[in-house]
DNA sequence: AGTAATACAAACTTTTTTGTTAGTACCTTA
DNA sequence: TAAGGTACTAACAAAAAAGTTTGTATTACT
């Protein structure tokens, strides 16, 4: 495995769950999926989510680089968040992780 | 989605994450791979884990029918774990994790 | 008799994560 | 003038997850 400046191994899987390791931001990342979405929209598309925890989420995958921001100069304001080139990455992880979920669904229901 | 008897929905990614969502699940059953492993031999293959969370979380992936335990009846014990069907599933998920960490691991490095 | 090895268990504390509630700024429209 | 719509912010509370410490059973070996 890899080892950081101080020598201390990196665990790819860790690092991953530090950007994605939450109870929403997979979900949220799934809904925005290629396309652009407006907080309040996300807000209906993520159920039960609150809204503290939303734009909570939404700054984080900002700042990891895996969401992009836009807000346009409007009033009432409008923002639209996207998935940049590195947040389409977590794609994949979502279908795998949706099938491994589907399956578990499956086996509950015998 | 699917709805359960009482007509909520129920989302893959949610019903998953009850089952690999915690800090150490993946790396426990990224170990185990394959292979059979005992108990202190886990212990020193995830680093940092607590004897408390390794259990723990080896009970909980039992009960979610993940890992099979086998006790052998010697003194001092010896336990093997090792993936059932199911747990196999569990795989192309870390590779996927790994492919993303892997990414954020070489764009810290600019 | 005392110690070691292994796989746990139980009680408790700390930390982290998530949830709740109330409030802000800005402009438009009634 | 007052209310409405949108995207937040901040303070606080509750719940969940993780960590720490001490202790157990069993047998073999010294």
């Amino acid at each position: 495995m890899k080892k950081n400046t101080k020598n201390v191994s990196i665990c790819p899987v860790s690092e991953a769950l530090k950007v994605i390791g939450g109870k929403w931001s997979l979900q949220i990342i799934n809904e925005i999926g290629l396309q652009k979405r407006r907080f309040g929209e996300l807000k209906r598309l993520v159920p039960g989510i609150s809204e503290k925890m939303l734009i909570q989420e939404l700054k984080s995958l900002v700042g990891f680089g895996i969401l992009h921001r836009k807000a346009y100069k409007e009033i009432p304001p409008r923002v639209e968040y996207s998935l940049t080139e590195y947040g389409v990455k977590v794609l994949p992880i979502i279908s795998q992780i949706q099938i491994f979920g589907n399956e578990l669904i499956n086996k509950k229901e015998n």
